[in-house]
RNA sequence: GUCCCCUUCGUCUAGUGGCCCAGGACGUCGCCCUCUCACGGCGAAAACAGGGGUUCGAGUCCCCUAGGGGACGCCA
């Protein structure tokens, strides 16, 4: 089935940092919106200013892209690899005498635009060689090309998110197309290249509302079909202050960093200025066939760790052990220098189902299982230590009769042995649970005490207890 | 300064004139479950920014005010 208008989405980061989170949600619900319509989605780098592209970023915006699953359906366009074409675009602007060479300096504008501040006007060029003879230009002095913008009526931008949107075009100056050294400015770029790529839907920040109204303008100008466009609210600091380093303007990979897990970014992102109904937890599939423009809310929303948090635990849960494996080997790399292999790596397989669900991130996850590895004779940590009173190392002595004495180690056999020795002393399964979690993991939290056995394997654990045990106080 | 946008519990939001003395989720608090911690279950507190209209009836439509955000570059 062959689709005649297919849609086409584009995301177009410029290469001067990392993938931030609001740079993620727009590529994330314009990788949501063609999914959806079975169309494609596209990557633009706008690397136009040389200055401040680096490869670095570029990089960091593909791995971050890569690993919030959001690969796009053909090989990135690179912007300033396209300079030729816009140019040309601005030459047939000039030759239709749609646009116009401006010789002013960047002292001159600056005193123009203080001028129309100081009077209440809005600080925007004032078209002085719009209509200027050439042959007064200065000499030396290379021009830049400007948009030769309509100076009255308005500009009306029909919103997606927002609705329609009036600009009066006395507040949209004639900006520039070209600049002196010949090359391509953002505003023309990103016009030429959306119509070249055929793209039928820009979804970007509603921090390019004004740009949008400028852009229809060259639109008009070229006579071009417009594309539709839909502006997302911003998304803002914990504090309702624009997103700084402070908050969530981390790059996507702190995230991972942080121990997230890219479905649960993915589900919180999308649920960040987008709703369908109730539903919260939503997967990628559900997302793809729920998802619309008309989902999307109109006002900014702040960034909420907490919830992100406990969606994560949500799929920490839900992700089975064995697909968390590599994951939580690589966090303890990165963080303890650790190398899981051998035993404990068959340790760490048999103890993840248990430890998965008692975290909500997986530096968490990690730490928790820290126990795992520990070097004998296990440091205890203050509330463990104070657990083991002289009646707790009694008991810890009994059971270590009880255990070298169990053959087969198991689950199920290692519970009746703990609960009979319970109930043998006439206490509860706790008071001898607990003095013997802290003697296995040097802490008073763990998972199940039965799954910590198992996992440590009857050599192991019976080291331990012996290490505690031992003890007379 | 000029222009544009936004405004429901602390936060994310449902709500498109009567179904709302406003629903869900996170967070918070209480209880239950329980070998600890989580999970889970049950319950509680918690919002339509303010003021005017329109209408039989407004969270929903209009206006004003206030607050927040954004844009005003030879950056993108």
């Amino acid at each position: 089935m062959s689709n005649p208008h297919p849609v086409i989405t584009r995301f177009a980061p410029s290469p001067t940092g990392f993938l931030h989170i609001g740079g993620a949600r727009t590529a994330l619900f314009n990788w949501l919106f063609a999914r959806h319509h079975g169309g494609s989605f596209l990557l633009r780098i706008e690397d136009t200013d040389r200055e401040r592209s680096t490869q670095a970023a570029i990089d960091a915006i593909l791995e971050g892209m890569a690993w919030l699953g959001l690969n796009p359906d053909a090989p990135p366009v690179f912007q300033f690899a396209r300079r030729e074409r816009h140019a040309e675009i601005a030459m047939r602007l000039l030759a239709k005498g749609q646009a116009y060479y401006c010789y002013c300096t960047p002292e001159e504008l600056e005193a123009m635009r203080e001028t129309a501040r100081a009077q209440g006007q809005p600080p925007v060029y004032n078209g002085l060689w719009r209509d200027r003879d050439p042959a007064e230009a200065p000499h030396g002095a290379p021009p830049v090309v400007r948009l030769k913008s309509p100076q009255t009526g308005s500009t009306m931008v029909a919103d997606q998110v927002l609705g329609e949107i009036t600009f009066n075009n006395a507040q949209l100056d004639d900006f520039v197309l070209l600049r002196s050294d010949g090359t391509p400015t953002y505003m023309l770029s990103v016009v030429v290249d959306d119509f070249d790529m055929a793209i039928t839907h820009v979804i970007r920040g509603d921090d390019h509302l004004t740009n949008t109204a400028r852009q229809l303008q060259i639109y008009q100008a070229m006579d071009w079909r417009t594309p539709v466009f839909a502006h997302l609210p911003m998304i803002l600091g914990p504090d309702g202050a624009k997103l700084s380093k402070r908050h969530g303007a981390l790059g996507v990979e702190a995230y991972r960093d942080m121990g997230y897990l890219p479905a649960a970014l993915r589900n919180y992102l999308l649920r960040l200025g987008w709703a369908h109904g109730d539903d919260e937890v939503i997967s990628t599939e559900q997302a793809i066939t729920w998802f619309d423009l008309a989902g999307v809310g109109k006002s900014p929303s702040r960034f909420d760790f907490a919830k992100l948090e406990n969606l994560n635990g949500i799929y920490l849960r839900d992700t089975p052990a064995a697909a968390l494996m590599q994951d939580v080997i690589d966090v303890i790399a990165r963080l303890d220098g650790h190398v899981v292999d051998g035993p404990g790596r068959e340790r760490l397989e048999i103890a993840l189902p248990g430890l998965a669900p008692r975290a909500t991130n997986l530096v968490e996850l990690a730490g928790n299982a820290r126990f795992l590895f520990a070097k004998r004779p296990l440091t205890m940590d203050e509330k463990a230590a104070k657990l083991l009173n002289p009646q707790a190392r009694e008991m810890l002595r009994s059971l270590l009769e009880l255990f070298s004495e169990t053959a087969a180690w198991s689950v199920d056999k290692l519970e009746a042995v703990v609960r009979a020795a319970a109930e043998a002393h006439g206490v509860k399964l706790g008071q001898v649970a607990q003095p013997l979690r802290a003697a296995l993991t040097g802490s008073t939290i763990s998972p199940g005490i039965f799954d910590v056995l198992f996992a440590l394997g009857k050599e192991e654990s019976i080291a331990r207890i012996k290490d505690q045990a031992a003890i007379e106080v």
